[in-house]
DNA sequence: GACTAACGTTTTTTT
DNA sequence: AACGTTAGTC
C-alpha cells in the first residue's frame, strides 16, 4: 500500500473528522479550512480500516472535482483500491443508475441526453406549434420554470402559470417520444426508479454502503430525496459544506438541506472545521465581517492561521476602461516588483459581460491570461453538429440531433422538408429518422428531395453498420463519415477569418481525439455521449495547463484560491445584482462576495465605477451597498486617481479629451 | 433553397 | 456592441 496519510498532519478538528466513520456525520468546512484534504484522509481511512473500496462512494458536483478527489486518494492509498471506488458527479451517478433500469419507466436504455441547446430547440418548437398566447415567452423562461419544479421534487404539470404547464407537460411528451430525457431528468428519474423498484434499490443500497456527499450547501430537494434513497440503516453517510457558500439557489439548492440535516439523517455528527490555512487576517476579518449580516446561518467563527497581512484596498474608478487598464497595469507592476507569476493573479467578476474589457486590457499589453467559462466549447456549433452525428450512430431515432444536422453540410434536405417529416412522424407516432427510411413518407416528395433523403439514409445507416455489425472503432467511422460529407470545407466557408476556420478544424478534431481515446480504453460510443453530455469545459485538462492570470465569475470561482485577487464591479446592480434584489434573495449575493473575497490569500483589491457601458450606452452607477458592510479595520479607501498619482502622462490627458469629447458627441 | 441585409434584442450565475 | 432572427432577394 502506498504511504498512507498520518493524523498528525491533521488539526484537531480535522482529526475528528477523519476519525469518525460510521453513521451519519456532517462536516462544516468554511472557506479555506481544509476540506478536501480531510473528505481524502478520511476515505483513506476507511480503506486503512479494511472497508472494501467497492462499497465506497463520493459524490461531487462537478467532473473536475471528481477526477481530483479520486487522484488525491490515490496518492495515498493502492492504484486498485484507488480504481476500485465511484467518485463522480450527481448526474454521471444517475446514468449509471439509469442505463440499468430506465426499462422500467418506459424509456429504452439507450436514451439520450439533451443538453440545454437541444432542451431550448425543443421548447422553440413547441412555442410555435402552441403559439396561443401572443406574447412573447422565452424558451428559457419556460425551460426554467420546468427545472426549478422538477428540482423541488413538484410535477411540472402543476406549475401555476397554465400556458406553462401545458408547455411543461408537451415538452415533457416530446421529450419521452424521442426517448430522450434532460439535465434534471436524470436525477428525477434515478430516484424514481430507486423508489419504486426495490430490487434497483436494494441492489445500489448494498453496492455503496459509504456515501460521502462534497459540496453538500448545494444539493437541491431532489438530490436529497435521492440521497435517502440511496443510503439506509446504518447512515453511513458524510456530508460537506459550508451553507456560507451556498451559491446556486437559483438553481434550486436548498440551504435547508444543510440546516436541517438532522431531520434527514438521525443524530449526526456535526464537526466544524474553522481553521483557515489560505488567507491573511486582514482578508479573513474583511470576509467574516460581511458574511455576519446573514440570518439563520451555522454560525462558523474562521480563524486565520497568518496573523497579519497587507490591508484589503476598496478602489473607486471613474469607469469601466479604468477598472480594466488599473488591473491590468497592476498586474504587470505587481509580477515585476513583487516577482509573481502571472499565475497568481485573478480577476472575479458577477456577470461574464463584464470581461470583455478586462480581456482587452489583458491582450493589449501581452498579458497571457485564461478565461474560465464562457463559449462554452460543447456549444461551439462544429463540436455540437460532430456530436450530433455521433448520437445519430448510436440511435438515428433521436429526433433533435437528426433535424439538427439533416442539412448540415448542406445536402438538399431543407427546411420545408424537415417540416414535412416532422409531422409525419407525428402523426404516425414514430421518429423522423423513421419517416425518412419509410418510402410511403417520401413518395409524396419530388424526386430530387427523394435521391437526397435516400442518400442521407444510406450514408447513416451505413456508418452505424460498420460500427454494429463490423465492429470497427467509432472513432474512425465518425471520422470518416465527416471526411466522406465533407463536412469541415463545408464549415469552413461560413467563416470570415483563418483563425476561426481553424478554430472550427480544432473543434471537430478534438472532438474525434476525444472519442479515439476513450474508445482506446475500450469504451462505448453511448459512454462517449454521456460523457459529453455531462461534461463541461471546466473539467477540460486544456485549460489547467494553459497558463497565465485568471478571468472567471464568482460563481465559477467557488473552491479556487489565488495569492492576489480583484474582485470587480462592486455596484449596486451588479452585486447584489438588481435581479436578486427583485427576487428578494439579497443573502445570496452576500454568499457570492463572501467567497469572491475568500478566495484571495495574500492581497485583496475590490473595486467599482462611478460608470459603465451597458447595452452600448453610459450609464451611472452607485457603490455596492455591502462595501458599508465590511468592517473596515483592515481597510483602505483610494480611489483611481490617488493611486496613478497627481501628474498624469501626456498620454493620459489625451486619452481624458478623448473621452470627453466622446462624451460631448454622445449627447 | 441559399445567401444577405437589416432588424431587434440582449445580460446572472450553470451542474 | 454583438449576437441571433427574419424578411427579402437571387
Amino acid at each position: 500500500m502506498a504511504n498512507a496519510f498520518s493524523f498528525d498532519s491533521l488539526n484537531q478538528a480535522q482529526r475528528e473528522a477523519v476519525g469518525a466513520l460510521d453513521g451519519p456525520v456532517m462536516i462544516l468546512a468554511g472557506a479555506g479550512t481544509g476540506k478536501t484534504r480531510t473528505v481524502t484522509c478520511r476515505i483513506a481511512h476507511m480503506l486503512e480500516k479494511r472497508i472494501p473500496p467497492a462499497d465506497i462512494l463520493a459524490v461531487t458536483f462537478t467532473n473536475k472535482t471528481a477526477g481530483e478527489m479520486r487522484e488525491r486518494i490515490s496518492g495515498m492509498v493502492s492504484k486498485k483500491a484507488a480504481a476500485d471506488m465511484t467518485v463522480c458527479t450527481f448526474h454521471s451517478l444517475c446514468v449509471r443508475i439509469l442505463r440499468g433500469g430506465i426499462d422500467k419507466l418506459g424509456y429504452k436504455r439507450n436514451f439520450s441526453i439533451c443538453s440545454h441547446s437541444d432542451q431550448v430547440g425543443i421548447m422553440k418548437q413547441l412555442l410555435v406549434r402552441k403559439g396561443g398566447s401572443d406574447e412573447k415567452v422565452k424558451p428559457d423562461a419556460v425551460l426554467a420554470a420546468i427545472s426549478k419544479a422538477k428540482n423541488q421534487g413538484d410535477d411540472p404539470a402543476g406549475i401555476p402559470d397554465d400556458y406553462f404547464a401545458t408547455l411543461a407537460v408537451a415538452y415533457q411528451n416530446e421529450l419521452r417520444a424521442q426517448n430522450a430525457v434532460d439535465f434534471d431528468d436524470l436525477l428525477l428519474l434515478a430516484e424514481q426508479v430507486l423508489r419504486e423498484h426495490a430490487d434497483v434499490r436494494t441492489h445500489f443500497q448494498q453496492r455503496y454502503r459509504r456515501v460521502t456527499v462534497d459540496e453538500f450547501q448545494d444539493t437541491n430537494a431532489l438530490q436529497m430525496r435521492l440521497l435517502q434513497q440511496l443510503v439506509t440503516a446504518p447512515y453511513h453517510v458524510c456530508v460537506v459544506g459550508d451553507d456560507d457558500q451556498s451559491i446556486y439557489g437559483w438553481r434550486g439548492a436548498e440551504v435547508a438541506n444543510i440546516l436541517q440535516f438532522e431531520k434527514f439523517f438521525p443524530d449526526p455528527k456535526i464537526i466544524r472545521l474553522e481553521e483557515n490555512y489560505r488567507s491573511t487576517h486582514a482578508v479573513l476579518h474583511t470576509a467574516n465581517s460581511l458574511i455576519k449580516h446573514n440570518r439563520g446561518r451555522r454560525e462558523k467563527i474562521l480563524r486565520s492561521t497568518r496573523a497579519g497581512g497587507d490591508p484589503v484596498r476598496i478602489v473607486a474608478m471613474p469607469g469601466d476602461d479604468e477598472e480594466a487598464e488599473f488591473i491590468a497595469e497592476e498586474i504587470i507592476a505587481g509580477k515585476s516588483a513583487v516577482g509573481r507569476e502571472w499565475e497568481d493573479f485573478a480577476v472575479l467578476f458577477r456577470t461574464n459581460g463584464q470581461s470583455r474589457k478586462l480581456e482587452l486590457a489583458l491582450r493589449e499589453r501581452k498579458i497571457p491570461y485564461r478565461m474560465v467559462g464562457a463559449q462554452s466549447f460543447y456549444d461551439r456549433r462544429e463540436v455540437r453538429d460532430v456530436l450530433a452525428y455521433a448520437q445519430l450512430l448510436v440511435a438515428p431515432d433521436t429526433d433533435v440531433p437528426l433535424l439538427r444536422i439533416l442539412n448540415a453540410p448542406n445536402r438538399g434536405i431543407g427546411q420545408a422538408t424537415a417540416v414535412l417529416a416532422t409531422e409525419w412522424s407525428r402523426q404516425h407516432h414514430e421518429s423522423v429518422w423513421q419517416a425518412l427510411c419509410d418510402p410511403d413518407f417520401t413518395y409524396q416528395l419530388g424526386g430530387k428531395t427523394r435521391n437526397c433523403i435516400e442518400a442521407f439514409v444510406a450514408l447513416i445507416a451505413g456508418a452505424k453498420n460498420r460500427i454494429d455489425i463490423n465492429r470497427d472503432n467509432p472513432a474512425e467511422v465518425l471520422n470518416a463519415l465527416i471526411k466522406e460529407m465533407e463536412y469541415l470545407p463545408w464549415i469552413e466557408r461560413s467563416c470570415k477569418t483563418d483563425s476561426e476556420r481553424q478554430q472550427r478544424g480544432e473543434g471537430i478534431n478534438s472532438v474525434i481525439e476525444s472519442l479515439r481515446s476513450h474508445a482506446a480504453k475500450g469504451k462505448t460510443l453511448q459512454a462517449f455521449l454521456d460523457h459529453s453530455a455531462l461534461a463541461s469545459d471546466r473539467d477540460d485538462e486544456d485549460l489547467e495547463k494553459k497558463q497565465g492570470a485568471t478571468l472567471i465569475t464568482l460563481h465559477a470561482s467557488k473552491g479556487l484560491e489565488f495569492p492576489i485577487v480583484y474582485l470587480v464591479g462592486l455596484e449596486e446592480g451588479f452585486l447584489p445584482h438588481t435581479r436578486s434584489i427583485a427576487e428578494g434573495t439579497k443573502d445570496e449575493e452576500r454568499r457570492l462576495l463572501y467567497v469572491g473575497i475568500t478566495r484571495a490569500k495574500d492581497l485583496l483589491t475590490m473595486t467599482y465605477c462611478a460608470t459603465r457601458i451597458k447595452w452600448g450606452q453610459q450609464t451611472g452607477c452607485q457603490p455596492s451597498s455591502f462595501i458599508c458592510e465590511l468592517d473596515d479595520t483592515y481597510l483602505t479607501h483610494t480611489s483611481y486617481d490617488d493611486i496613478l498619482g497627481a501628474e498624469p502622462s501626456t498620454d493620459e490627458l489625451d486619452n481624458f479629451f478623448g473621452s470627453l469629447k466622446g462624451l460631448l458627441d454622445g449627447i
